[in-house]
DNA sequence: TTTTTAAATGCAACAATGTTGCAATAAGTT
DNA sequence: AACTTATTGCAACATTGTTGCATTTAAAAA
């Protein structure tokens, strides 16, 4: 994902190919796995705060990115396509947080939840799962 | 689960039965499913916010409640064993938020997840589930 | 029951996180 | 190059979460 490819996604979603959004864009690409927001503030010192806070949130609109919770109020971004192969919001997958490396990584699941709730319409599922990773461990 | 049945419950875990703890309980009780803080916050009115911070940890602390995230950085906080059948932090169960009651509820999975990740050690899942529930359905 | 003691509370102050309005700047267009 | 509009950076504000400490309350001891 070099800079071009970034400026035509973000055209394509009709956004600014701006400094900031390049940036965050290249960053989380490059660190690979998802990222929590403190994570991403540190590697985009010296931004202003508002400015990342708004840049996460017109590429989170835009289902460029998007964001989780782990088990702790840090939200957690990753890039939808790269991390995760889709853009997330309705689709059943994985997050598994390592303790140890804290990388996040997204695993597929090929089975569904409807099993279990029969009687419930479906709209969004979010699987966190904490431990040691296979690289870790 | 009356008040004496709670003193009961919070001697058992070394905690003094004050009046918070008491009414918190009480009213997450009568509430049926996992509340949020906010809605705890509301509930509990006029309470201090620092107290309620401080209940609310201290009961989490001792296994009493748990606490969990919903797709937004405003926990949720649930009765173990009221609620969820066990203490909750290591166990594979579903949370369910209904979008149109914003009830929650829980639902046990019989199945783990280490089929999936196998090389992995799993210390904790959370699997949150979003949709219509099957009352409101 | 009264006294003792340790935990819990309420308040004030602080820290961290998230939001809004607006003037200045930069990106994309003509 | 000039124009137009989104984006940025700053200041101010709002909300959420934390800490220290004097006061109060719960429960144990006398």
């Amino acid at each position: 994902m070099n800079s071009n490819q970034l400026k035509k996604l973000l055209h394509e979603r009709s956004l600014k190919a701006t400094s900031a959004r390049i940036e965050l864009l290249t960053k989380m690409h490059e660190f690979g796995s998802a990222m929590s927001h403190t994570a991403i503030q540190e590697a985009m010192e010296p931004i202003d705060r508002v400015t990342l806070y708004r840049t996460l949130e017109s590429l989170r609109e835009k289902g460029i990115i998007h964001k989780t919770f782990q088990g702790n109020n840090d939200a957690f971004y990753a890039i939808c396509g790269i991390n995760c192969d889709t853009e997330a919001q309705t689709h059943e997958h994985i997050h598994f947080v390592c303790n140890l490396c804290s990388s996040v990584s997204c695993i597929e699941l090929d089975e569904s939840f409807s099993n279990y709730l029969p009687k419930h319409q479906i709209e969004k599922v979010s699987i966190h799962i904490s431990g040691i990773c296979n690289m870790c461990a």
